[in-house]
DNA sequence: CGGTTTTTTCCTGCTT
DNA sequence: GAAGCAGGAAAAAACC
């Protein structure tokens, strides 16, 4: 079987075991395992060697070492950890050892799997940390840099449908052929050497933009908001390791959670530990996070950057319409490491903002909304932005 | 660790 | 009927 094809059935079966509703069944993490016990007599043989190599799983060897298989079943873990929708893979840009995977650098792998990207490439850095090959201190410096070095993440072409993560998708055939959805939602295009980094993407389709679209977003956030760190938590993702039996735990109970219908009210996220290493860590210089209303605001105060998601319709009052409000919200769920936020959910934070008066209601319009007394940073003369 | 704040989730009812 | 608005309720998560 090809590579192509064997991520094709990882994947389907990623997601088909992900997205059923109702399924008790834990999406799979990576145990906590031992080696296969090998006796010192055996250290010689080589087809034992063979098999024990073989017989290793990807978190439980260097990267670099990795086969196409293990690189395979890392995407794949990847997809079902972070619930991403398979079905936008290239697939014939998976089809590559550890090794060749080493090279890449982060921008093509943002390339490839989008917003997965990132979390993918820190997960390499992380297993290549583990087994001595990296220098955390790169990782941190390249993470710190992420979004200065993506300024072109919303320039797409005008009139663009701004193309959204889908994050869940229920394949309504299991047995379809992947080849079709992955041609709807192209994620990357071929890859091509680098002189760089090994490789990079050639596409510059805005199709393989995606949710790079939040990335550009996000760098964005305006620095002088002493309530924005800029860069949220990523440097520090670079200090998170696996902790396999955490995750484990954390899909066990993502289980749970599917398994019985939701009660009111704001279900249980994820266990403790489990943060650790699905939630970005909390950034030292970002105590307090990035609020609603300033993410809103600066995705205004950028209207070269936003992409027609929002725009102004009284600058000087402060008022503003969404004119995208779903690729808002998945932004903003995006920024939180929220696959499921709506603008249903988003606006229901946003209408909390009235009795705060950071924002103030504008009746008898839809998706409009006003910044109140409380809000700062928006006005001209508070930003040197010219609107 | 407990209290507070902010956000998320769900819901019902209403309006456009 | 769909989309959006309004706001109560409950709870998670972040903060202090």
């Amino acid at each position: 079987m090809s590579a192509t094809n064997d991520l094709s059935s990882i994947l389907t079966d990623a997601n088909w075991t992900m997205y059923q509703i109702c399924t008790n069944e834990p999406v799979s993490a990576p145990p906590v395992l031992a080696p296969p016990v090998m006796r010192e007599s055996q250290l010689s043989n080589t087809q034992f060697a063979a098999d024990f190599l073989g017989s290793l799983k990807w978190y439980q060897m260097a990267p670099q070492c990795w086969t196409k298989q293990n690189v395979l079943e890392w995407i794949s873990y990847h997809v079902e950890e972070s619930k991403f929708d398979a079905s936008m893979l290239n697939m014939t840009n998976c089809s590559m050892d550890g090794s060749v995977l080493c090279q890449l650098s982060r921008e093509t792998l943002v390339s490839i799997f989008g917003s997965l990207g990132e979390r993918m490439y820190q997960s390499l850095q992380e297993q290549k940390a583990k087994y001595g090959t990296d220098d955390l201190n790169t990782t941190y410096d390249l993470l710190n840099n992420l979004f200065d070095e993506f300024p072109d993440f919303l320039s797409v072409s005008g009139g663009e449908e701004f193309k959204l993560l889908k994050t869940v998708i229920v394949p309504e055939d299991k047995t379809n052929d992947s080849s079709v959805s992955a041609d709807r939602l192209n994620m990357g295009g071929a890859l091509t050497p680098s002189s760089d980094n090994g490789y990079e993407s050639g596409s510059t389709s805005p199709d393989s933009l995606d949710s790079s679209h939040s990335r550009g977003m996000l760098s964005l956030l305006n620095p002088s908001s002493p309530e924005y760190g800029g860069s949220d938590s990523d440097p520090e993702l670079s200090d998170l390791q696996f902790s396999f039996s955490a995750k484990e735990f954390i899909k066990a109970e993502q289980g749970e959670l599917k398994a019985c219908k939701r009660s009111r009210g704001r279900p249980r996220k994820l266990s403790r530990g489990s943060e650790y290493f699905i939630e970005a860590k909390k950034n030292k210089h970002n105590p307090r996070g990035a609020h609603l209303w300033e993410f809103i605001r600066d995705i205004l105060i950028h209207p070269e950057q936003n992409n027609g998601l929002m725009r102004w319709e009284d600058r000087r009052e402060g008022v503003f319409k969404f004119l995208k409000s779903e690729a808002v919200a998945q932004l903003w769920g995006q920024k939180k490491k929220n696959s499921s936020m709506t603008y249903e959910k988003l606006s229901r934070a946003m209408r909390y903002y009235y009795k705060r008066e950071i924002l103030e209601r504008v009746d008898g319009r839809r998706l409009v909304y006003k910044f109140g007394k409380n809000s700062s940073g928006w006005k001209l003369g508070e930003v040197g932005v010219g609107m």
